[in-house]
Formats: C-alpha cells, structure tokens, sequence
RNA sequence: UCCGCAGUAGCUCAAUGGUAGAGCAUUCGGCUGUUAACCGAAGGGUUGUAGGUUCGAGCCCUACCUGCGGAGCCA
C-alpha cells in the first residue's frame, strides 16, 4: 500500500508555462518557479518568475491583495521558490509582452543571499557557480541552443537511413595514440582507457548495418587550454559503408546546414537573447567552398608573403590555429579543406591512389575563428596497409586484431566523420568558449562543481 | 610542458611607497509602472601564501599557490 505524500500532490497540481501563456490571456493560471530579479516602486511590486521555459513579469498591487500576501512577497531575495497566481494580460510595458496581475501566492522557500546578481561576474567565480550559473537568462539561451543543435543531428542522421549504433566508452587502447588518453584501473591489474573517438568501432558496425552513428561524450587528455578546448566533450559521428571522401563532404555540408537551419527556426528566442546575428547562420547552406591542402598551404604562404600572418607554413604539416583562422577568413561559410598529408594524419585513413603521400581526409573549418568542426574521411581498405601502419606507429597489434577482421571479412570502401558538438554549439550561439556550450564543462584545470 | 596576464569586501573593480575606497549584493527606511529601477542609511577587510627591501608595503624584490589567455595537440 503505498501513501501519497503531500509532497507527490504537490507536485500533480495542474499549472501553466511560462512559455504557454500567449494561450491563456485573461484567464487565471498557477505559475510554478523561481524569483528571477524583483523590483518595487512604493506599494507596487513587480517580481519576475523563472520557471524554465521563460520569464515574465508579476504585478502585485498592494491595495489589491491580502496584507499578508504583500508582506510574504516584499521582501524576497532572487530564487526565493515561488508559486503564482494570478490573470494573464497582455501588456506592451512588459518585457515578454504578458504580465500576471497576482491574486495569491505561495513562497515555497524564501532566499536571501543568491549569490549571482544581476551584474557582472569574473569567469572563475561563475565556473565555480556553475550549478546555479544554469539559471541564467544566458546561459538558458545556450543550452537550449545545444539541445536543438542535438535533436537536429539525430533527426537529420535518422531521416537519412543512419542507425544510432553506441561505441563504449572503456577502450583497452588509443585509436589515434596513447599520449591523450585517460586511464583508469580495470579489474585483475589490467588498464581500461576513456575514449576518445568511437571511430574503430563505427567501422565494425557500419558493416552490419551499412549507415551508422554513435554519438556520446569523448575524452581527451590533451593539456591544451583554448577557447575551443574541453577535456570531456560530446561528438557524433557518422559511418558510411560503400561510400567515399567525396560522400563525407556531401555529409558534411547537408548536416552542418540542417543544424543551422533548424537553430534559426527554432530557438529565434535565444538568438535573440545571445545578441548572435541570424545572417551568420543563415548564409550556411550548400554548397561549401572545398579547399584543397595543396591550394590551402599556398594560401598561407600568399597570407605569410602579405604580412597578414606571422609564422611561416612548409608544406606537410597541420594547420595551427592561427592558420586555421586565416584560412576559414577567406569565407562567410564552412571551408572544407580536404587531402592533407597521410603523415599528419590517423593510421587507418587511405590514401589517395594517384599521390600516395596524401590522404583522403577532410576538416570542416567553420567560420569566424570556431576552427575545426569536423574531421574525417574515406578508411584504408587494405588487410596488409593497416597491418603495416600498426607497426609503424607502434601500436599494440593484439588490441587492433579484432579491427584487422573487418579487412578480412568484407572489406569495402568506408567513410566518416566526427563533429564536436560543443564547438558546433559555440559556433551557433557566437560565443567566445566551449565551455559555456555544455552544462558541466571539464577541463584542464576544471573538474568542479 | 612553454610564453604572457591577473589575484584587494559576497561580486565587479579603484587606491603616487604614507589613514583601505566605490558600485552591486545583504539588512533597515522611502516611492502606485519598475525595465540590470531609483533615493537615503547601516553592517561588511589577515589586500592569494611565505619570506625579503624600507622609518613605513595593497603597491618594490624572490619563491610558491590559484585562475585567465595563448602555443603545441586536437573535435
């Protein structure tokens, strides 16, 4: 027999969103949330209640209410917990256009000393308030932005064929190399390793399933501390059967677009909020400009020969990100730069067939300084070429036996992509750091709250 | 790991080597349309830590700690 708390009833009382009360204009609603800012004028008051899906303005009238509902209310600090009632009018003088003439209210908690005010915070004191931070109008904007950015990715994947197919998050070894890998103890001695790309995996399960993705958090152990750097992050990445480095690109391109398609569509609001200019997003659609490394590294050196940038660039190597940023420059939408030298890249790209030296990989470099985006191409196909590759970067062939299979069972041309989600989002929102583009960002020297 | 910058009230910041300051927040008071409201009052400090120079250090010097920005590496 189970007894129903008084809490449990609590929480079953019907009330309105924030975001619902163009719906019910001059009726009464309850409205369950917290106190966002409050201002008074006399014996006038003017709360403002969060609730989640917004926030709009109350009018409590002193002369109109109960005594001890005003004395209940005046005093209040921001995030006091608060249910409302009162009738929804439609009013130019409020900041959302609707206003709630209060009739009754509950405090459910009083607070008094909130520790985020309306002004301005340092970046250290807001990571360490991270918990509450969530609360704020901006820092609202963006994650609902990340969440539209990740229900775009699913949808356009899953309209696309693509079955979600989940890579494990214990590896026994590096993908790409052991230097950025977090360890962690296995049982009975042995090393377990957080991934950091779902990659290998992908391949396996592209080839039982032809389209798939995977898509989860990431780790990297990479003592970089940029702007565009986290050492957990989310990524998604798509895997193709029978399909090549061009079909990456065609990916890419009809993805990227979709997202930003979607963002203006849908979270207008939170553009709005972020100050982010819509042109930014909407000059975003196919096609892409496709940039070839060879013609990119000229385009260096005509920028090194210009002044325009500082350190010189040798063909062969991987664009830094003063490179990145000069090249991405040169256009209003995602460059995709793509056959770049096998020797920058992972072990298991193929190589171009009429110039072995390069491969047939692709970043995605997104405009306004958001760098690389998506990273990815066409896989080597060839039993012996990988076997080969192995041993020259020295990876342990025991833990790669497994990924060999795959090349001896049915080896076909493939090819993917990863995308990191929090750049993707910074990018969307035109914000300055990842890190304001996850809920809990961990970093370098962040592993807290 | 390397290079650069910073650390003063709960927060954001001032203070020529010479008495530790303001705004916001908090508490109290005023105001019937406020838009990060406004007006008045009060409380609030081991100037990151340890040493040194000096008659005297928030300020100068050394080391360390913490954070920020960047490089390399990467999505």
């Amino acid at each position: 027999m189970v007894t129903e708390s008084p809490s449990l009833k609590q929480a079953i009382t019907p009330h309105v969103y924030i975001n619902q009360l163009s719906a019910h204009v001059d009726q009464e609603v309850t409205l369950k949330g917290w106190l966002y800012n409050m201002r008074s004028s006399g014996k006038i008051l003017f709360p403002q209640l969060r609730d989640g899906s917004g926030v709009v303005q109350c009018v409590v009238l002193k002369n109109a209410v109960q005594p001890e509902l005003w004395e209940s209310l005046k005093g209040l600090g921001q995030e006091s917990a608060l249910i409302i009632e009162g009738k929804v009018r439609a009013d130019s003088r409020a900041p959302g256009g609707y206003e709630i003439d209060v009739t009754n209210a509950q405090v459910v908690q009083e607070v008094h000393d909130y520790p985020i005010t309306p002004k301005e915070h340092g970046t250290e004191f807001l990571l360490d308030h991270r918990h509450i931070w969530l609360r704020s109008r901006r820092q609202h904007a963006i994650l609902k932005i990340r969440h539209t950015v990740v229900r775009a990715v699913r949808d356009f994947l899953d309209n696309d064929g693509f079955t979600l197919c989940d890579a494990p998050i214990f590896t026994p070894a590096a993908c790409e190399g052991t230097t950025t890998l977090f360890a962690a103890d296995y049982f009975d001695g042995e090393k377990a390793y957080l991934t950091q790309s779902g990659q290998l995996y992908n391949e396996a399960t592209a080839a039982a399933f032809g389209k798939v993705y995977c898509f989860g958090p990431t780790f990297r152990a990479e003592k970089s501390k940029t702007r565009r750097h986290l050492t957990e992050f989310w990524m998604v990445e798509p895997e193709m059967a029978y399909a090549t480095l061009d079909d990456v690109l065609t990916l890419s391109e009809r993805m990227l677009s979709y997202i930003a398609a979607r963002v203006l569509a849908d979270r207008a609001e939170e553009l709005k909020v972020l100050e982010r200019d819509p042109a930014k997003l909407e000059a975003i659609v196919p096609p892409f400009p496709r940039l070839h490394y060879d013609d990119a590294v000229k385009m260096l050196q005509e920028g090194r020969a210009k002044g325009l940038l500082e350190a010189r660039f040798e063909w062969g190597g991987d664009f830094g990100a003063p490179d990145e940023t000069f090249i991405s420059g040169h256009f209003d939408k995602p460059v995709m730069v793509h056959h770049y030298p096998a020797e920058v890249k992972a072990f298991y790209m193929a190589r171009d067939p009429d110039r072995s030296e390069l491969a047939l990989g692709v970043d995605v470099l997104a405009p306004e300084g958001y760098g690389e985006v998506i990273g990815g191409g066409e896989r080597a196909t060839s039993l012996e070429y990988l076997q080969q590759q192995i041993a020259t970067h020295e990876l342990p062939p025991e833990a790669f036996e497994w990924y060999l299979d795959l090349r001896r069972y049915g080896s076909v041309p493939h090819a993917g992509f990863g995308m990191g989600i929090e750049r993707c989002t910074a990018w969307m929102c035109g914000i300055e750091h990842v890190r304001e583009a996850i809920p809990f960002p961990r970093m370098m020297y962040r592993l807290r709250p």
